[in-house]
RNA sequence: GCCGGAAUAGCUCAAUUGGUAGAGCAACUGACUUGUAAUCAGUAGGUUGUGGGUUCAAGUCCUAUUUCCGGCACCA
């Protein structure tokens, strides 16, 4: 998908676009006031107050038209230059403008661009007239906070895109179609690997085939963290409200907390696992030798998420965090850093996903802990970033209080960016849990922390991987790895019964479908739920004591004997193929 | 939470201005015995998300509510 915004020519156009909008809006309904209306990656949108005029879907339509006339009306753009004065008193009946022209950084000159009678405050450019602006599309209305801000009145947002050619413009709509089919909540439902229900809003049920990849991750995740020197925990859900004070999410968590009373003490389910860990951690004494100690725990929180803002596994009210916490002396934040990094990165590339990492550093004014330290741990962080090869980008304040961090951002198959992987350093819980080691002098040290998640949600890491291969499954997480076809069921049932067998003994994941259909329906039931193999068996591989094979994706049949088949399956799965 | 839309069989969807709730697939039963994407016939399947209301009559209109979808806001 092209990023309208990073291209200048489409950002040109979008942006008249977003005019050519508000000009046929204004045309169909004159009371409109309009707000702003910027481009962004996939197009253009006008934020617009119509009083009590609700725009539907059905609307676009209308407009569409209106602004395929002015297109026909080769309406010229042309450049107005105002002073300050000018536009307050041009735009006088308009109290957005006016807003915006009151908020403008340096407003010695302002300008305006002007189509027909219709006339918009804009720093431009624009194109020089509307019929350049043939090819483009209205995708979607929803309401849009004034300024963002949710105490504010709801305006009407209508999102569109603007292409050169018609050509762009229906390549791009052909993608959102496959987007869609590839949306996983479609493809969940299809592949029955998750559903939701009425009873739980937000909290998903894993079905058998979603369990079975679910397990695969999870088992990936132990292994790979083991080769990495990581112990692993499991916390309870719920614990006491004490614990959550000393923690501090009493304070600023509380309203996403599901609480519960028990024998006249307040319990809260665990939004996070970090307050049981340095529970763990304070179990035992600690030497600098065991530093540092990394401390895994594939933890389920509850979180209470807006309503509106549920998205299939995208976005739950409780979710497993591939969670680890990680102490260590201040002198080993690098290093640790510079192995995280290349351990994440090893992760991602086996599902081949890319990704980006940004900085976030000190907050301007509410942080805690010695500047200093500050300084030093976001060099550390950037240290690790560059010495492990990888650029980042910085987000100047936008570290937590208790810590800078690294954000790694996943592109999934929408071009959408999901933040997964996090590393988090924390000044604040070891304090506040007073965790200590002995060092070397045989005196108590304060260690460092750091919280990473590198799958971030299980949950929403299979709904990325849904999306990513549109439900097509390498082998080594597909619930069902193989099916096994008799051609005939009257001469093959046998020798089609013996090799799945053997399949299943193997450790495959193997299916045996002996049903009486014809072959076509059974291979093309295979085939719509992305099974990687598909094994049909008839007189041929019978009389060879061979087996034929069809991979998903291909048309291609493949003749081998049984166990060069075993080693070339057991390759495949292993190298994660 | 906010704005808008939607909810009909297990799934995907129909149902004129209010007038007998249907189809395909799946399931079940039977026939057919077939080499790479759907064999044929039959059977069963529903208080139209839920609760109120209007009407001689409601899937359809009104109302409340739940859930989902697209955005917004939120996202330690």
């Amino acid at each position: 998908m092209i990023n309208i915004k990073d291209d200048e020519k489409l950002s040109i156009l979008n942006h008249s676009c977003a005019h050519l909008l508000a000009h046929a809006v204004k045309k169909l309904y004159p009371n409109s006031l309009f707000w702003v209306g910027p481009v962004i990656e996939e197009g253009f949108y006008y934020d617009i107050d119509l009083g009590d005029k609700v725009i539907t879907e059905e609307d676009l339509e209308i407009i569409s038209k209106e602004m395929k006339k002015i297109v026909k009306d080769n309406k010229l753009i042309k450049r107005i230059e105002l002073n300050r004065e000018e536009a307050l008193e041009l735009f006088k009946d308009d109290p957005y403008k006016i807003d915006l022209i009151e908020n403008m950084e340096d407003s010695s000159l302002i300008t305006a661009y002007k189509q027909d009678d219709f006339i918009d405050l804009c720093r431009g450019p624009h194109v020089e007239s509307t019929k350049l602006l043939k090819n483009f599309k209205l995708l979607k209305v929803s309401g849009a906070y004034y300024k963002g801000d949710s105490k504010n009145k709801v305006l009407q947002r209508i999102y569109g895109i603007c292409f050169e050619t018609e050509e762009d413009l229906n390549n791009h709509l052909y993608l959102l179609e496959e987007a869609k089919k590839r949306d996983h909540k479609k493809l969940g439902k299809e592949l029955e690997l998750f559903m939701m229900s009425e009873y739980g809003p937000g909290f998903p049920f894993f079905l058998n085939n979603g369990t079975i990849l679910r397990n695969q991750l999870e088992n990936f995740w132990y292994e790979e963290h083991t080769k990495e020197g990581y112990k692993f925990i499991k916390t309870p859900a719920m614990l006491n409200k004490e614990l959550w004070e000393l923690s501090g999410h009493w304070y600023n968590y509380r309203e996403n907390m599901y609480i519960s009373e028990i024998d006249e003490k307040t319990f809260a389910i665990k939004p996070m696992n970090c307050p049981g860990g340095m529970l763990v951690y304070k179990n035992s004494l600690h030497s600098y030798k065991d530093l540092p100690l990394r401390i895994g725990e594939l933890g389920q929180v509850h979180r209470h998420e807006a309503s509106g803002a549920l998205n299939g596994l995208f976005r739950v009210r409780t979710f497993t965090q591939d969670d680890a916490h990680i102490f260590m002396r201040e002198d080993q934040i690098e290093s640790e850093v510079i192995k995280l990094i290349n351990f994440i990165d090893r992760m991602y590339a086996i599902f081949g996903l890319t990704y980006d990492i940004e900085l976030s550093t000190r907050p301007e004014e509410k942080y805690i802990g010695d500047i200093k330290v500050w300084n030093k741990a976001e060099k550390a962080l950037e240290d690790a970033c560059l010495k492990s090869g990888h650029s980042y980008k910085v987000n100047p304040g936008d570290g937590a209080f208790y810590g800078p961090k690294l954000d790694f951002r996943i592109k999934d198959s929408l071009g959408r960016v999901w933040q997964c992987g996090t590393i988090q350093l924390d000044m604040n819980l070891p304090e506040r849990f007073d965790l200590t080691y002995i060092d070397s002098d045989g005196s108590k040290k304060r260690p460092v922390m750091l919280h990473r998640v590198i799958y971030g949600s299980i949950e929403r890491f299979i709904g990325i991987l849904i999306e990513h291969y549109a439900g097509a499954f390498p082998t080594w997480l597909a619930p069902i790895q193989l099916v096994v076809i008799p051609v005939n069921n009257n001469y093959h049932l046998e020798y089609a019964s013996e090799i799945y067998n053997k399949l299943k003994h193997d450790g495959f994941r193997v299916n045996f479908d002996d049903r009486e259909e014809k072959l076509g329906y059974k291979l093309r039931e295979t085939q719509t739920k992305k099974i990687p193999f598909t094994l049909i068996l008839g007189d041929n591989e019978k009389d060879n004591q061979t087996i034929s094979f069809r991979r998903f994706g291909s048309q291609e049949t493949i003749t081998m004997e049984y166990n060069e088949f075993k080693e070339y399956l057991n390759k495949i799965i292993l190298e994660k193929e």
